[in-house]
DNA sequence: CACAAATGTAAGCAAGCACTTGCATTAAAA
DNA sequence: TTTTAATGCAAGTGCTTGCTTACATTTGTG
């Protein structure tokens, strides 16, 4: 089915490109094969069906499990550097992996389901990494005593919705700005969550 | 080009309820009809063309301007009360209208621009209400004097980072998990935000 | 060179799309 | 009752889509 690897990534990351801009649907093999540089049959040799081009895309360029990483390795018991620390890693992840985040939200009547999760499985997941760790500096007095789960939520949110805001909007929200915003973010909730 | 009020407003309701699950693209004015208990021509007498059919959809449903209106009337002057009045509005509207915000968050190649501007200013205007806001509470020393534009951002993309997780989230978020989280984020933001 | 695998080219197919046309039917207004 | 406007119905147009087939051309390998 393949042999030459070059084309098999044209292909790919034309795809991804195209539908992180325009959704799954409205994306044409025609325009993914001319944005290639290739001929239309060229990627059904290679792929078989649009569906599973875009699966093809997904575990080539997927992300792996880097937050748990960091959560068991990077942190040092101290709330102001580790919320940034966690933000900062968090919003280089997210945009290293914008386009295939928008390909998901954007979603799609035939859509292949494990593409579908990514969308609503991102926040979850580091929710409760964050909340473990509350709990954890709760108990040795370092963070406030009461809800870490809400309290990693809100976190979550924030820096999510911050991440969103970026990827649609029209008139680019600079590297600048977003660093402003992590800094002075971390040092509200830092504020907010010292005993 | 329409006399009788029910069938346009039937055709309305269901472009926006299939839109708003399957995207622009991906809804046929087929299936609209159907939805709608209504023929497909007649969509085509009533509104001209897809694109105009959506327009109309919007202009008929959008909220006015419910948010400024609450910032010029609604609030107090005291802190704690005012962010819960702001978080709690601006979710009833979010939700109250997100089917269409879902709509133009999904996006597509053809969909007009008075749609797809929707998407990207929505967090904008709460942003700079919020920020003057923060500003005149913070002339009257009943704020933190620091960066009030960063603060208004935060907490705005941290309410915008909710909705959206809840417009996506396979399993619905209960309602009374969104009011544990506004009434906790309220009061981290509350602590941060005090002199 | 010779052979094979990967690609290009051209043509087309069946299906679905937005949208149109012509005519019959209903129903409300006059 | 006559007229008029709104709708339904059936058929069809032109275009685009994902995908296929058959054959020619390139390219790398022994």
């Amino acid at each position: 089915m393949s042999a030459n690897p070059t084309t098999g990534e044209k292909i790919l990351l034309a795809t991804i490109n195209l539908m992180a801009e325009k959704g799954y649907d409205s994306t044409t093999t025609k325009e993914i094969a001319l944005a290639a540089g290739v001929n239309e049959v060229t990627i059904f040799r290679h792929f078989g069906t649009k569906e599973k081009l875009l699966e093809a895309a997904f575990n080539r360029f997927h992300y792996g499990n880097e937050m748990t990483k960091l959560f068991n390795e990077g942190l040092k018991g101290n709330l102001h550097e580790d919320l940034l620390t966690l933000s900062r890693t968090y919003h280089n992840i997210m945009n290293r992996n914008r386009k295939l985040i928008s390909i998901s939200l954007k979603g799609s009547s035939t859509l292949p389901d494990s593409v579908l999760q990514e969308a609503s499985n991102n926040p979850k997941h580091l929710k409760n990494l964050l909340a473990e760790y509350l709990t954890t500096m709760s108990s040795q007095g370092k963070v406030v005593t009461s809800n870490p789960e809400i309290q990693a939520l809100s976190f979550m949110w924030m820096n999510f919705g911050a991440f969103i805001s970026r990827l649609n909007a029209k008139e680019a929200v600079s590297e600048e700005t977003l660093n402003e915003f992590i800094e002075e973010s971390v040092r509200l909730f830092t504020k907010a969550l010292s005993p």
